[in-house]
DNA sequence: CATAATATTTAGTCTCGCCTAAACATCACG
DNA sequence: CGTGATGTTTAGGCGAGACTAAATATTATG
C-alpha cells in the first residue's frame, strides 16, 4: 500500500513494460495483459507477474482481469523513454545517415543505455525537434507532448488534398515500401479514389499515381493540406 | 572440453568480464580472480563462478588458482568491446561536446547497446581514428591494434623534450586536473627536475612550469619529441 | 619447514525475469 | 441462463548472476 518514494535505476525490462503500457493506453483504455504480452513478445503469465511488481512500486494501478494503467510516476518515466527513443531516431537519421526503416531497432537498444545528458545534447544538436523521422511527436524533457490527432488515409475524403503528418508502423518492410512511393511526412497528395468495402486507395502525389491497400494506408496519417506550412521537411 | 562453436549475443556481464580480463592481461600474466573482482567491483566468488562459465564457453582458459587467459575467440570479442568503447568516446568528444573526463562513464553503458553498424558509421564520421581522446589505441574492425609502448613521465630523463601520447586513467578528477595543467595527448613538454625517492616531477610546457606527484605522473605516457609530427591534435 | 597471510574456490542463497501447465474469470451467444 | 471461447492469474520451475560464509590452496616469512 505504501507507494515507494524513489525510483532506483529502472531495469531494461521495466522500461520496456512502461513504454508498452503507455503506447497501449493511447487507445483510451487500460492495457490488457495479453496485449502487453503480444507487444513485448512475452508470455501472458510473465506479464501478469511483472504487472504485480510494478503496481507494488507505484508505477501503475491494476485491477485483476481489468488491465493496467500508469500512475503519474509511471507515465512520467514512460514518456522519458519515448523521448529518448524518438530523439535517438531523429539523431541517427540526421547525423549518421540512417534510414527511417532501420532506426527503430537501433533506438530500441540505445534508449536503455543513454544518459539524460546525452539525450539533451542530441536534442540540442537537432534544434529541439518536435517530431521524429516518422512524424511521431517527441515528448519534451518536462514530459509535455503534442498528441495531435490526424486522419488515417482511408478516412480522407476523395478529391481532398492532404499532407502526410505521420507514418505509424515500425516494420522496416512497410516503411521501405512507403518510401519508394514517396510517402513520408511532409508529402502532399490527393486521394483520387477509394474502392468500397475497405478496398485499395488511389492517390496522386505530384505527377505520380499509386494504389495502396487499405491496411497499409491505415498507418499513413494526414491532415488537410492547408496545414502544409506547419509541417517540417527534414 | 568441446569448444562451443557459436557465440550467442553476449550478456553485458560477459562483455564486461572479457574486457576486464583483456586489460589485465596487458601486463603479460593471466588475470587473477581478485584483480578482476576489484576492477569490476564484484566479490571474488562471483568472479570465480563466471570464470568457470566462460571457460566452458571456450572464451578463456583457466587453471585453478592460476588465473584466466583469453582464448583467440575471447580476445576477439574483448577487442570488439574496446573498439566500441573508444570509438564512442572519440565520437562524443568530437561531435557532442563531451569532455575527456566524462566520456568514459557514458561509453561504459553505450558500448553494450550499439550495433556494429553504428560503430562503423561513427568511425567513418571521425575519419577512422587510431586513438581515442585519452590517446588509447582503437582496435581496428578486424581486431588489429597498435600496442605502442610509451614511457611514463617519471621515467623520462631530466631535460629531455617529450610529447604526451597517452593518459592512462579513467578517473574524472584526475583527468580534469591534468587538463587544467594542459597535460593532454599532443602536449610537448620538458622534464625540468625529478625529486629522488619517487618524488614529484617538475615540468615545463611552453612558458609554464608545473610540479606533479609521481603517482599521477605515472599515468602520463610520453615518447621522445622527435615523434611530435606523428601525433594527432584533435 | 612450519605457520601466517593472502588468494581462490566451494557451498548454499537470493532476486529478477522469464517459462509452461493448470486453474479461474469474464463475456458473448444460443 | 448455462456453456464455450477468450483472457488472466496462480503454481511451480529454471537460469543468470550476484552475494556471504566457510573451506582450501598458494605464497611469504620467521
Amino acid at each position: 500500500m505504501a507507494a515507494a518514494l524513489i525510483q532506483e535505476p529502472l531495469t531494461r525490462s521495466v522500461e520496456d513494460y512502461l513504454k508498452a503500457i503507455y503506447h497501449l493506453s493511447l487507445k483510451g483504455e487500460p492495457a490488457g495483459t495479453n496485449d502487453i504480452a503480444h507487444l513485448l513478445e512475452l508470455s501472458p503469465p510473465s506479464v501478469s507477474g511483472m504487472i504485480k511488481r510494478l503496481a507494488e512500486q507505484g508505477l501503475l494501478t491494476h485491477a485483476p482481469y481489468r488491465g493496467a494503467e500508469l500512475t503519474a510516476d509511471g507515465r512520467r518515466l514512460a514518456l522519458r523513454m519515448v523521448r529518448r527513443h524518438r530523439i535517438i531516431e531523429a539523431y541517427l537519421v540526421q547525423f549518421l545517415a540512417y534510414d527511417w526503416d532501420t532506426v527503430h531497432e537501433e533506438a530500441e537498444r540505445l534508449e536503455h543505455a543513454v544518459s539524460d545528458a546525452l539525450i539533451e545534447r542530441m536534442a540540442t544538436a537537432l534544434g529541439d525537434p518536435r517530431v521524429d523521422p516518422h512524424g511521431d511527436p517527441i515528448p519534451g524533457a518536462d514530459g509535455s507532448i503534442d498528441e495531435l490527432v490526424f486522419v488515417p488515409l482511408p478516412e480522407v475524403k476523395t478529391d481532398s488534398r492532404v499532407v502526410i503528418r505521420r507514418v505509424e508502423t515500425s516494420q522496416p518492410e512497410r516503411l521501405r515500401y512507403l518510401a519508394t512511393l514517396g510517402l513520408k511526412p511532409g508529402t502532399v497528395l490527393t486521394v483520387v479514389q477509394q474502392q468500397p468495402f475497405n478496398g485499395p486507395i488511389t492517390i496522386r502525389s505530384g505527377a505520380q499515381e499509386h494504389v495502396i491497400g487499405a491496411e497499409l494506408a491505415m498507418s499513413v496519417l494526414c491532415s488537410p493540406a492547408e496545414d502544409e506550412n506547419r509541417v517540417r521537411h527534414p
